[in-house]
RNA sequence: GCCCUCGUAGCUCAGCGGAUAGAGCAUUGGCCUCCGAAGCCAUGUGCGCAGGUUCGACUCCUGUCGAGGGCACCA
């Protein structure tokens, strides 16, 4: 169905086309009235009108009989003011709508590049934010009905291996396995880097293992497979303890790209933009200098005739535009590596490998600080393993259910505390404008007032208590009068999602939804407290239980595209 | 030195070129014989600084101060 903001937005757009053809309404919701449109005196000025006359004529032009009332206030703002019974039609459409009024987006194939650990490398906060608003770019895009598909390019190549592979045969197959799938991928790593630090001998054998692992040497390869995947079982449980969607189909590392990485090296020669300098081999893409104003290149073969990333990543690129056939490729990279990329892309579009249609985005995120406002680091220095962190979340939250009270114990009680340490782990992490740092308070976000993952998860648990007491019997047909002031404002709160959702989605800003979903929130327990349901009578009561199984639906379906779960009782 | 990002209330954060800049936490004061008070209602304070563009600037541009990051073979 079509949104209500969007019917809207379409009949002023005829209003506006009258005057000038594409002229933007600029339509928002507003304080002054349910919504205004800011678009006139731009208009206005543009035709070198008086904006009064402009917005007479806008009002003149405009048809929105039945849906709403529109007031000229101020310079030229059109205030409109949605008629109840226009309310009444599209709340009553929305019950019947499983999506909620969210449309079905054109099908696109959306490759999205999110979390990327390292193989023998801990999972820590580090892979937090990529890992979780890569999950939700996911689960969103699926919603909007494009097809996602998920890329782990996690580590799994390069120099290091060496090292891992002789520390593996140091401590013997067995107990290297031992030692992995328990998941002590941090001791393992330093382990092996301390060996390589002090040990001559075992840096030798290291380097010699690693041209072993890049001539193809069968036996290296079996043992850099045991590492792998032990490492892609062991995140296969951090992902699970996230609920997060990837598996391990989604892993591609970058060993997969190997025998791609002549072909790349090849055809950049080939196109004419490869240049040696200081013997590694080279792509000067242009507006890009270091630190002495030279051209600064990206490096695509190495003075040593290995392979760099920059190399791996033109190889990805080609092969999720050839290969995947993708619409959409979204990097859910850390602002460090924004150059990095830009020179990728800028280098890919060079050769040509990446044309105008495809939509090519890093979707840059700020760090995870502590309350010190330095990089989060455990007391200890380190940085702090994903496990634990949900660990801890977990225990805090199982401390305050205790605190409060609760039916439940054994298995569902655990569960609850799972589901409620997820969601102040990721709602905190969604709700900050993704480009920003944010400060890591577990206190805070999983707190269960304020605007947190867990106040949402128990407003929803709320409403669903009523319907609970009432025995499930959500009306099948009521009509919307809003009488009440917070029976309205929830009501225009409801229908705004498919808005919401998409600006949400088109900015790749997942914090845009879960500021909706708390507004929404607030709204219903506004109404929840001015507006008693159980006990009213009639229609009114059959009018508020479906504005509360509205509400019910829409933070559930919210927070599932989200990643977060709303349990029905808390 | 050059480039990028960010400076909004005591704290943590929203803010789409539009009207008096909003939430949450904290503070203070109200509200439970009534559906979950994990809540609701009320309460004061602020756009780093200086210019510019614009009918209108937290938003765009320039400069400046401050914080973080990047700037040739680690990803």
């Amino acid at each position: 169905m079509t949104s209500t903001y969007e019917t809207l937005r379409s009949r002023l757009q005829s209003a506006f086309n009258a005057l000038e053809v594409g002229a933007d309404p600029a339509l928002r919701t507003s304080d002054r009235s349910d919504y205004q449109a800011n678009g006139v005196m731009s208009l206005a000025k543009r035709l070198g009108r008086p904006p009064r006359e402009v917005a007479d004529a806008v009002v003149q032009a405009l048809d929105v009989e039945g849906l709403a009332s529109v007031e000229i206030a101020g310079p030229g703002f059109l205030n409109l003011t949605l008629e109840t019974s226009f309310l009444d039609s599209r709340l009553r459409a929305l019950r019947g709508d499983a999506r909620l009024g969210i449309e079905m987006g054109v099908e696109r194939r959306v490759v999205i590049d999110y979390s990327a650990p390292n193989v023998a490398k801990e999972m820590h906060v580090g892979h937090l934010r990529s890992t979780v608003i890569g999950d939700a770019l996911a689960r969103m895009n699926r919603f909007a009905g494009h097809e996602v598909i998920a890329r782990n390019h996690v580590g799994d190549w390069g120099t290091p291996f060496g090292m891992l592979i002789e520390h593996l045969l140091d401590l013997g197959e067995d107990q290297a396995v031992a030692t992995l799938s328990i998941g002590d991928l941090d001791g393992f790593y330093k382990e092996a880097r301390v060996k390589f630090e002090a040990d001559d001998a075992f840096k030798g054998r290291s380097r010699a293992r690693v041209v072993a692992l890049q001539s193809g040497d069968p036996e290296t390869l079996r043992l850099w497979h045991v590492l792998v995947n032990e490492s892609i079982a062991y995140f296969s449980e951090v992902y699970a303890k996230l609920d997060v969607t990837l598996t391990p189909d989604d892993v591609v590392g970058e060993s997969y790209y190997n025998d791609l990485l002549e072909g790349v090296v090849h055809d950049l020669d080939a196109a004419g933009l490869l240049v040696e300098s200081e013997g590694a081999l080279c792509v000067f893409p242009p507006g890009f200098q270091n630190r002495e104003g030279q051209p600064l290149p990206l490096i695509v073969q190495k003075s040593d005739d290995g392979f760099g990333y920059a190399a791996s990543d033109l190889a990805a690129v080609r092969d999720r535009v050839n290969v995947l056939r993708a619409d959409e490729m979204l990097y859910v990279v850390g602002a460090p590596q924004v150059q990095h990329l830009e020179m990728v892309f800028a280098v890919a579009r060079l050769a040509g490998w990446l044309p105008e249609r495809v939509r090519c985005e890093q979707v840059v995120f700020g760090n995870v600080l502590g309350k010190d406002h330095k990089m989060f680091k455990s007391r200890e220095g380190q940085s702090v393993k994903l496990v634990t962190l949900i660990d801890e979340a977990i225990e805090r939250a199982y401390v305050i259910l205790d605190e409060r009270g609760t039916d439940l114990d054994g298995d569902a009680k655990f569960h609850l505390a799972e589901q409620i340490a997820r969601a102040a782990i990721k709602y905190a992490d969604l709700s900050t404008e993704r480009q920003h740092d944010y400060v890591f308070d577990l206190e805070r976000m999983i707190a269960f007032e304020g605007d947190t993952g867990p106040y949402l998860q128990y407003a929803h648990a709320r409403v669903r208590s009523i319907f609970r007491r009432a025995g499930d019997d959500t009306p099948p047909d009521a009509h919307f009068a809003l009488a009440e002031a917070a029976e309205r404002e929830l009501a225009l709160g409801l229908l705004a999602l498919p808005e919401a959702f998409s600006a949400s989605l088109a900015a790749l800003q997942p914090h845009r939804l879960c500021t909706y979903l708390f507004d929404l929130a607030q709204r219903f327990t506004s109404f929840y407290d001015a507006c008693p349901v159980l006990s009213s009578e009639g229609a009114l009561r059959d009018e508020r239980l479906a504005l509360c199984d509205l509400t019910a639906r829409m933070l559930r379906l919210g927070l599932s595209v989200l990643g977060i779960d709303a349990p029905e009782q808390m």
